[in-house]
DNA sequence: CGCTCATTTGAGGAACTTCAAGGTCAGTGG
DNA sequence: CCACTGACCTTGAAGTTCCTCAAATGAGCG
């Protein structure tokens, strides 16, 4: 079950899919229960969102930020003539939609979702009452960042080195399991890498020639060499 | 003069190059008096930094933040078979350096700079007690993270238009004036750009026979059709 | 099974890079 | 003042990577 994580003590998404602190016996009680109360005051949800429904609008006010429980969001701009660039993808347990007053990307379901809605305006008056909720919030934009910055350096590398780096950097994110079960359509990282369908296909077909990973059926991988994968220079 | 602006009331970097407070007839004056000499402790600098020069290094710890007071400093991560990708520019009256822990990116003056140190761990001491303090460097870093996500956009689209947006996008931020005289080198903006410097010098010339822009002399262009420039499809 | 949608593969062409050579400009020393 | 130098930018021609178009194959589902 994935995890918000505000600090020392993670508040866990529970089975009941409200934001709640674990009971301990702790010194600031008190503190926590009233930070547990206006965090699930100031959540909606868990919505269920359909693979490719759309989120919030490229141009639409920023009055939610959004936690992942389940499945993967996307953030992406579609442009006049049918191009679509993706800019990230949103796993469970990732808080996303961080901007300025407007989103300027639009955020849709890569797969069926469920997403937390939070409302960002209470959100932001309880961090500044609560530094443990401020820290978080900075750590959770500027991881945000630096995972934007790596995603630029891989614009820059050449379409099988990008494939091999997301699919490794997917594998890590997901866990490092024997298997890894690929969870957004082609289109969907091919947007994202700023290839082709097919080239991604070609790329993905030469490591498997090269022994890196195998396909065994759909999309799921076999990952054979993850190191390699994550190191590929060309 | 650059601005550091905390909310409100900008806290200018004066002709002494200290932060100060504009002194004003205030309700809270004593606050502001407060809010200067923190702000005041916390700071080093500015100091000159040769072009080319490294500030911090890729895998220092992050104990700064870094404000431009003139000049320009790049982001780049350098790889072993001398390839060189360039993350962002930063110009006057920008705060950079945020990161987690360490830096990820190398972070270099691209020009002749003047550059303010900041404590990192006094600043964010600072923002947990003073809620003005806290949401300008929230608002920093989504505004780092949204210009991070357009510089992604950018790598996605045929050579000539990433220049003419990123030439566009500077030309805005340097105050739009008749001519553009572009501060940092063509081989830091071929860096920025995922292309070469043959490509670009020859997207410029292509812009220059299209009537979007001249070359005057070096690196200074006359900007004729600025609108153009940023609305450019292909 | 037969449908649809997603992925794979092939062939040809466009965009970009590489390699090589020439040009421009500012600084330096005669 | 002028030639010399080195760093930086521009241009041309050839080569590589990636895209486009077209067709085949595979997976999922009623």
């Amino acid at each position: 079950m994935a995890n918000l994580d505000f600090g020392t003590t993670p508040l866990v998404v529970a089975n009941d899919n409200k934001i709640l602190s674990p009971v301990r016996a702790s010194a600031n009680f008190a503190d926590e229960v009233r930070l547990t109360r206006a965090l699930s005051a100031l959540q909606r949800g868990p919505v269920h969102i359909y693979r490719g429904k759309v989120i919030v609008c490229d141009g639409d006010a920023a009055n939610y930020l959004f936690f992942v429980v389940s499945g993967v969001v996307r953030s992406c701009k579609v442009y006049k003539n049918g191009d679509r660039i993706i800019g990230a993808f949103y796993l469970p347990g990732e808080l996303f939609g961080w901007t300025d007053r407007k989103h300027s990307l639009s955020l849709e379901a890569a797969t069926d979702a469920l997403v937390l809605f939070l409302k960002r305006s209470a959100l932001l008056s309880l961090a500044c009452r609560n530094s443990r909720v401020a820290s978080t919030l900075l750590s959770a934009t500027t991881n945000e960042l630096q995972r934007t910055q790596e995603h630029i350096m891989l614009m820059s590398k050449m379409a099988k080195c990008r494939v091999a780096a997301f699919l490794a950097d997917l594998w890590m994110r997901l866990g490092k399991g024997e298997y890894l079960d690929v969870p957004m359509s082609y289109q969907d990282i091919a947007d994202y890498l700023g290839l082709t369908i097919e080239t991604l296909s070609r790329s993905i077909t030469d490591m498997e020639r090269s022994g890196l990973i195998s396909r065994v059926s759909g999309r799921k991988l076999l990952v054979r060499n993850g190191f390699a994968l994550g190191h590929m220079r060309n």
